[in-house]
DNA sequence: CTCTGACATGTCAACATTTACATGTCAGCG
DNA sequence: CGCTGACATGTAAATGTTGACATGTCAGAG
């Protein structure tokens, strides 16, 4: 279960409310790695306070509290950083079960979603490279988002995606002429 | 929930027993896409059977029982692959969470921890390109696995993860040599 | 013939996650 | 001042998933 360790990042990052830790999951975050809402960060977060790894530093209007880590906080976080993952480390993505899926439509509905894919990586992409353009540090993340080393990911991510799709079309294509 | 559709691709492509689907989420379905071990597997055999989704359509030695899709059950996953993905298309991966913490660590363990991350790439990338060199058709599902279109899939994935890894090394580098 | 390991299916309790419901604050607009 | 929408936190039931337990078959090695 990663969600607690993706709140310990989060807070080791930038103190934050639960508020502000569910919008996190709204962004980049929880377009590629890990998701959640805020009915699990609520409570998540009560545990981290109750184990000792996070601590409410300010309480806020409307009842906002700030937690931060503390320092054990991190050293658990650390640890599981560098501790390698196991093989079973945990995958579910509906977006690439789809692609995996994709051989069982015939050919004509393959290839339609297939551009489906082409023309959403590439408004992607574009939409990342923009955000690159006018961006901040690399390392340290910027004031909205999750650092550029997670910008970067996303971005040769749907690179990557969008030369695939490109070469799937290709390859239907090919055979489809092959077999007329 | 994703599962059911992941039952009937695996047996849209190939009738086969809870047995073999639960093998086949140990291969790359499952160390891309989507998980599931036997105990989710069965019951939910039972539940697309009472759909009428799927049926058992052989009685094997030891029990064993191979489902087949019924055409409604092809109907409910085409419609299900042309339909597109919500934008809340389900996502959760721990290698990737994993990735966007590694900002908070320091230097020294985030280069620690991307140096693995190539070694890890640049080793499965061979692998795969090794499995695609002594290949069937493309778009056909070989007998072992799910297909060209799902290897290519993966080696780019590796690819794009490999070059990311390398970039963010150098990054890092810089880094540390101007504040020295 | 016995042992081992792969084959094959299942249940159930514990745990995690999602959906629906529920409540209240505060800033800005008209 | 009332409305709206973002801010902010929570609970509870339903659903989904995992891990531990349970059972039994069959082929091949020794």
């Amino acid at each position: 279960m990663s969600l607690p360790h993706a709140l310990l990042g989060l807070l080791a990052v930038r103190p934050s409310s639960g508020y502000e830790l569910a919008k996190a999951f709204e962004g980049d975050l929880g377009r590629y790695a890990w998701q959640a809402g805020h009915t699990s960060i609520y409570p998540e977060l009560g545990k981290l306070a109750e184990r000792g790894l996070v601590e409410v530093t300010h309480e806020g209007p409307r009842g906002s509290r700030t937690y931060a880590v503390t320092p054990e906080g991190r050293d658990e976080l650390r640890t599981w950083l560098l501790t390698p993952p196991r093989q079973a480390a945990k995958v579910r993505n509906e977006r690439v079960l789809r692609m995996f899926l994709l051989s069982v439509l015939d050919p004509a509905d393959a290839l339609e979603v297939l551009r489906r894919i082409t023309e959403h990586t590439a408004a992607e992409a574009a939409e990342l490279r923009r955000i690159r353009s006018d961006a901040g540090p690399v390392v340290a993340p910027g004031a909205e988002g999750f650092g550029q080393l997670a910008a970067e990911y996303g971005l040769r991510q749907y690179e990557a995606v969008h030369s695939w799709a490109l070469w799937a079309i290709e390859q239907l294509e090919s055979r489809a002429a092959a077999a007329s």
